[in-house]
RNA sequence: GGGCGCGUAGCUCAGUGGGAGAGCGCUCGCUUCACACGCGAGAGGUCGCAGGUUCGAAACCCGCCGCGCCCACCA
């Protein structure tokens, strides 16, 4: 056994890292059989930024679960992943270096990229260079994530790790796809979509969020139709028909008007038409139950597109399509006058919109309001409101719906099992299952999957081109299964030469990538390499845990269970447990565009990666956490006097062979028994932070009580009590080291490699029954009463010399303790150690109801306070 | 509009039927032979509000208020 001189927190992170990399000390050992398997499904963070205290926060929580399970005896699967397909690495590759992506330029095998990067001027690169590009920052963002996930300890296998772009992560998406598009679960539809008209790309209803924005209300007049057989009417002042509406520019896409089939006021108008102004397009007035009668004026204008409702309302009216946005966001031109565009004034309808074409949405609102203020259509002042709009969560203006061929997996008819799917899972904790379960019946559409984007897993189809060399959707070509993973745009389909594509009779590829999300909900899959090593996915497949933050149920979690459904029937795992955020000191979510992030390395280096995890371990899971340094030095504070108290009682200890036999030691281990079974109970039910409470609380309280009563014994040199408090120390500290090691995995490891052999990490986890085998039979409820009246008798002492303002070792001459009979009989077993504790001369008791201490100090010591 | 969570000392939080607690911060004291990255002591609270159940409620039930989040067809 060797304790050092004067032990330190300093460099362990670097010294045991290492160690535990040269050791394999988290070697997963895929020999191990299937039920002692625990398999992790990590979240891949996205590598396309950096990590900030709320990713050390959450994988700190995971790490904690992965070392216990591991101690537990379990073989622990502990992948990492790096995301770095995606939008944020393209949007993160474009300002790093200065280049935009375009499709049509050549590639170039000698392009280096500007060495000054000028980002309002980028430099148009190749596809297949952009992609180059992506892949060489991301492959430098991840050391540097590795290397700080290192220094925090996580226990991760590193020769597990899988990235999101990766050929691994390709070819199983494409594999996942193909099996979904053969059995019928992914189609190609060109329908109206949610669209970012900045990426230009069809995005998700998952990847919306709302955001409130100010706009105004505009109560605009309809005209009656000329024949006049709708006059008057609810809702018409001054004849014509009103509504309101945030979006005016939308009235030349405007193809009907609705009223609530029971609202009276309509009456006079439904079932006619209207004109809109302006562009004198004549629309219907019909009626839907989801139409709100007491909103604007109970009658409202549908728009292809405006919101999704308007889809909605589209749809199921069999309504035509009149569409003016294009995929830019500004107004397109439209061939007034022909079919489906008729007016009642073409010319007029001309005019009007040649104010609007070509301008943004916000330009053509604005010279809207004018034009309606101008032909006296707009009744009375614009009304100034706050709304919800939806944005694209990554993106800065809110999505538009515009009509574009996109690929969807089939969702909204797997409700009912996908709901209970999530009953079937385990949440930790409980109440978060509500989140699910409001996402999926909230579900209104199927999932678009693809996007109109570069950096992500290709769709592994082709298209034949009929003699016009028109694509033949309908009719694609999907890549062999041994090609995998194919990238249409380069490789070429089985059957066709390279010079035939885009030529008549020949092909083209599938232009698009796949959602973010649809390799990650593929994660199990990726890191057990599904259909690439049957015996490794037999062991981990169904994973045991999905950790991961609770605003990403809807995506990440919700599209994980959806693919493990439609692939395997199953849940991808049985449990699920839920982090939440890190607030700012305000209590405001950290984000980028807040400015509120606080980056981990200096954190690290000034607290140490200990003092960082027990700040993270203390938030409770699922409960956003405010970020607080203060904890950390709590952290520090506690793995420093592991550290101290562990030299203490390691020290010089007398050879082994002793028993248990001194009753204050026996109470202790008694109560160390009931530790252990709070924290594994903890602990079994996900719960890591209440187990660290416990432990912790305890072990200073065995620090500030137990060490303090027994030390003089501890001194002493071949006694009976000497021996049993050697026992009691070896065992109690090996407890304390292993319930810590979870949490503060460097300093458990230092203080264990003192006198142990091994990983504390591999150690086994402590065993209530075992310590209460070593304490066999006694009287267990007076020891314990023995324990509780000498530390409150110490506690009393303690606070006469703190008043007398006297130094803890000054003499006490006498000590009268009042109690109850049965605890003053207790006390006299432990006796001996409160008076050498105390420094006390001498102590005399009396029964009482309960407890009261006199203290007399000793006469020098009562002259000296004077 | 629906739902979930939270509301306990200045701060961060534990406590789910019987004694109102911990840490930090604050005040005072102590070079005590594991630890001054320490030790000891102290001050500090109408447990959001109002009603109910109960011998007894911070905890259980009902209502309300406030904060946060999720969901919604937010014109």
């Amino acid at each position: 056994m060797t304790v050092p001189e004067r032990p330190s927190l300093d460099g362990l992170e670097q010294r045991w890292s290492e160690h535990w990399e040269r050791e394999g000390v988290y070697r997963f050992d895929r020999a191990a059989p299937r039920e002692q398997v625990f398999a992790i499904d990590t979240p891949p963070p996205t590598v396309s930024g950096s990590l900030h205290v709320g990713h050390v926060f959450s994988y700190t929580h995971t790490d904690a679960i992965a070392r216990y399970r591991r101690m537990r005896g379990r073989e622990v699967f502990y992948p990492m992943g790096w995301d770095d397909n995606g939008l944020p690495t393209e949007r993160r590759v474009q300002n790093h270096f200065g280049v935009r992506c375009d499709p049509s330029v050549a590639y170039d095998p000698a392009f280096v990229p500007p060495s000054e990067p000028d980002a309002k001027e980028p430099v148009a690169v190749s596809r297949p260079n952009f992609v180059e590009l992506c892949l060489q920052l991301t492959e430098s963002d991840e050391q540097v994530f590795e290397a700080l996930w290192r220094t925090l300890g996580l226990s991760v296998d590193w020769s597990t790790t899988y990235t999101t772009i990766g050929t691994l992560a390709q070819r199983i998406s494409q594999r996942s796809f193909l099996g979904l598009l053969d059995r019928g679960g992914a189609y190609q539809l060109e329908a109206p979509t949610l669209w970012d008209v900045d990426f230009q790309t069809a995005v998700a209803q998952a990847e919306l969020e709302d955001r409130e924005r100010p706009g105004a209300m505009h109560r605009v007049r309809f005209h009656l139709s000329s024949d006049g057989d709708t006059a008057g009417g609810g809702g018409a002042e001054g004849g014509g028909a009103l509504i309101e509406t945030t979006r005016p520019e939308l009235i030349p896409a405007c193809v009907a008007l609705l009223a609530h089939p029971d609202d009276e006021r309509q009456r006079g108008l439904v079932g006619g038409e209207v004109q809109t102004p302006l562009f004198g397009t004549r629309v219907p007035v019909l009626t839907h139950p989801l139409v709100d009668p007491n909103k604007g004026t109970g009658l409202v204008m549908v728009c292809t597109f405006g919101d999704l409702t308007d889809v909605v309302w589209w749809r199921e009216l069999g309504l035509p399509v009149r569409s003016v946005l294009g995929a830019d966001g500004r107004l397109v031109e439209v061939p007034w006058g022909e079919p489906g565009w008729e007016s009642q004034d073409v010319p007029a309808a001309r005019a009007s919109y040649e104010e609007l074409r070509g301008r943004t949405v916000n330009q053509a609102r604005r010279r809207m309001v004018e034009l309606l203020e101008a032909s006296g259509d707009l009744v009375g002042e614009p009304e100034p409101v706050t709304r919800a709009v939806k944005f694209f969560e990554k993106g800065d203006r809110p999505v538009e719906i515009v009509t574009s061929r996109q690929w969807f997996i089939r969702t909204v008819e797997h409700r009912e099992a996908l709901i209970g799917r999530g009953r079937e899972l385990e949440w930790h904790p409980p109440y978060m299952r509500a989140r699910y379960e409001d996402w999926v019946n909230g579900l209104t559409g199927d999932w678009c999957v693809s996007r109109q984007r570069f950096f992500g897993v290709p769709f592994p189809v082709w298209y034949p081109l009929d003699a016009s060399g028109a694509v033949l959707y309908d009719r694609p070509i999907p890549a062999r299964e041994e090609r995998l993973p194919v990238d249409p745009s380069t490789d070429v389909p089985e059957g066709y030469e390279p010079e035939q594509r885009g030529e008549p009779h020949g092909f083209v590829g599938d232009p698009d990538v796949m959602d973010t999300w649809a390799t990650s909900s593929l994660t199990p899959q990726i890191a057990g390499r599904a259909g690439e090593d049957d015996d490794l996915f037999a062991k981990v497949f169904p994973m045991d845990v999905r950790p991961q933050a609770h605003d990403i149920i809807r995506t990440w979690l919700f599209s994980t269970v959806l693919r493990s459904h439609l692939d395997y029937g199953e849940l991808p795992w049985r449990n699920t447990a839920i982090s939440g955020w890190v607030l700012d000191p305000d209590r405001k979510k950290m984000s980028k565009s807040k400015g509120n992030v606080v980056t981990p390395m200096h954190l690290l280096e000034e607290y140490g990666a200990d003092a960082v995890r027990y700040w993270a371990a203390s938030g409770r899971p699922g409960a956003d956490t405010a970020f607080d340094p203060q904890q950390m030095k709590v952290g520090r504070r506690l793995a420093v006097k592991l550290l101290n108290a562990s030299k203490f009682a390691l020290s010089d200890l007398p050879a082994e062979g002793e028993r248990l036999t001194h009753p204050l030691d026996r109470a202790m281990i008694a109560r160390l028994a009931i530790v252990v079974e709070e924290a594994t109970t903890s602990f079994d039910e996900y719960d890591y932070a209440r187990a660290l409470e416990r432990a912790e609380t305890f072990f200073w309280w065995f620090c500030d009580f137990y060490l303090e009563l027994v030390k003089g014994r501890r001194y002493e040199t071949a006694t009976e009590g000497a021996a049993s408090v050697s026992r009691a120390l070896r065992l109690s500290l090996s407890v304390f080291q292993r319930l810590l090691a979870p949490f503060l995995p460097f300093v458990t490891e230092e203080v264990w490699s003192w006198w142990q052999s091994g990983s504390v990490h591999r150690a086994p986890w402590p065993d209530a029954r075992e310590l209460r085998a070593e304490l066999g039979e006694g009287a267990r409820a007076r020891e314990d009463d023995a324990l509780a009246v000498a530390a409150e008798v110490l506690t009393e002492v303690r606070k006469a010399k703190s008043q007398a303002r006297r130094p803890m070792r000054t003499p006490v001459a006498r000590v009268l303790v009042r109690d109850t009979a049965e605890r003053l009989s207790a006390l006299e077993l432990g006796l001996g150690d409160l008076l050498q504790a105390g420094s006390i001369e001498r102590l005399d008791s009396a029964e009482a109801d309960g407890l009261a201490v006199d203290v007399e100090l000793a006469e020098e010591a009562k002259e000296a306070a004077e």
